[in-house]
DNA sequence: GTGCTTTTGTTATATTATAACGTACTAACT
DNA sequence: AGTTAGTACGTTATAATATAACAAAAGCAC
């Protein structure tokens, strides 16, 4: 866990240097794949760069019709292709009350995350609380439930859509 | 809560009288709307007694599908419509991972509650934890994140699909 | 280069959801 | 009972999200 309590997760924090959030990524996953012999392909870094460049979740059909613009014409059946395999490489999280796709914070380890969507802005912060997530597992361990996925998310309004 | 400690919430105890779950759900429903003078219309009752009578997740068009064996023939937007009123009446909850709908357990109390999801036979619990809803406004008032709304969804094995 | 595997292209279609507008029903009042 | 205002439902059309199935191309191992 990178974030230092009463810090705010990048995603939220106005003015950040986002140009450069969405180079590490891509350098960090670049190099994740290496490792594990899998193949980051231009469509895929495409993909991975259009969605790490929002701050809000990506759609399926937004990413297309931004590499559509960018000259190649993809069908849906490429997107979501290059969509499950970031996915399976834990590059990114899909948004299940969304629809919608966003960068991974901490790519390469299992992990769930949880994720704070602003109704207003559309911003998802992702943080990974131990607290959270233990407080889950101990729940389903009470239920002697396998716990195999946890999906957490928080809607409502961000620090930077609160009224003062 | 009505859940003791250690005892499997009512969707994953086998062999409960489920026929008796669903009566009091919607006699509870019933009660509800007479009281907040909203209206349990026929459809609307139908469809709640269908989405209670499955312990997996109904979605709107298999409940179209079953309203229309019944001999009613309704089109989507009837069955969303309907939907829509029993999610606001909080009498059910939509799982966003499965584009799906499955009863409440403590109907008309505001909440989220938390979901565990059978990956093999689908049955959906509800549990309420104060510990993980609280762990989670604990984490969001750290960012000053306004909550308006949980969700949490577990997906995994049951302890009713577990290999012994 | 040959063969094998992976990735991408392409066509078609499935699934989930909503917009827009018209009709019918209900409740409340007169 | 008749009027009316509001709510619920019917109907047509279409939007938005996602996948099946198969063909072509690109990369990799030998």
């Amino acid at each position: 866990m990178a974030r230092k309590k009463g810090r705010l997760p990048a995603a939220m924090r106005r003015g950040h240097d986002h140009g450069r959030c969405v180079e590490e990524a891509l350098k960090l996953a670049a190099e994740l794949c290496a490792r594990r012999g899998t193949r980051l392909t231009e469509l895929r870094r495409s993909v991975l760069e259009f969605v790490w460049q929002s701050h809000a979740p990506l759609g399926a059909y937004a990413i297309l019709d931004m590499l559509s613009s960018e000259g190649r014409k993809p069908m849906p059946p490429t997107v979501y292709r290059a969509l499950d395999f970031l996915l399976q490489q834990q590059l990114i999280h899909r948004i299940a009350s969304l629809n919608a796709y966003i960068g991974c914070i901490d790519p390469g380890r299992p992990h769930s995350g949880q994720h704070l969507i602003c109704r207003l802005c559309g911003t998802v912060a992702e943080v990974d609380e131990e607290a959270i997530s233990g407080a889950i597992a101990a729940s389903a361990r009470d239920l002697r439930f396998s716990v195999e996925r946890q999906t957490v998310e928080v809607t409502g309004i961000c620090v930077n859509c609160v009224p003062d």
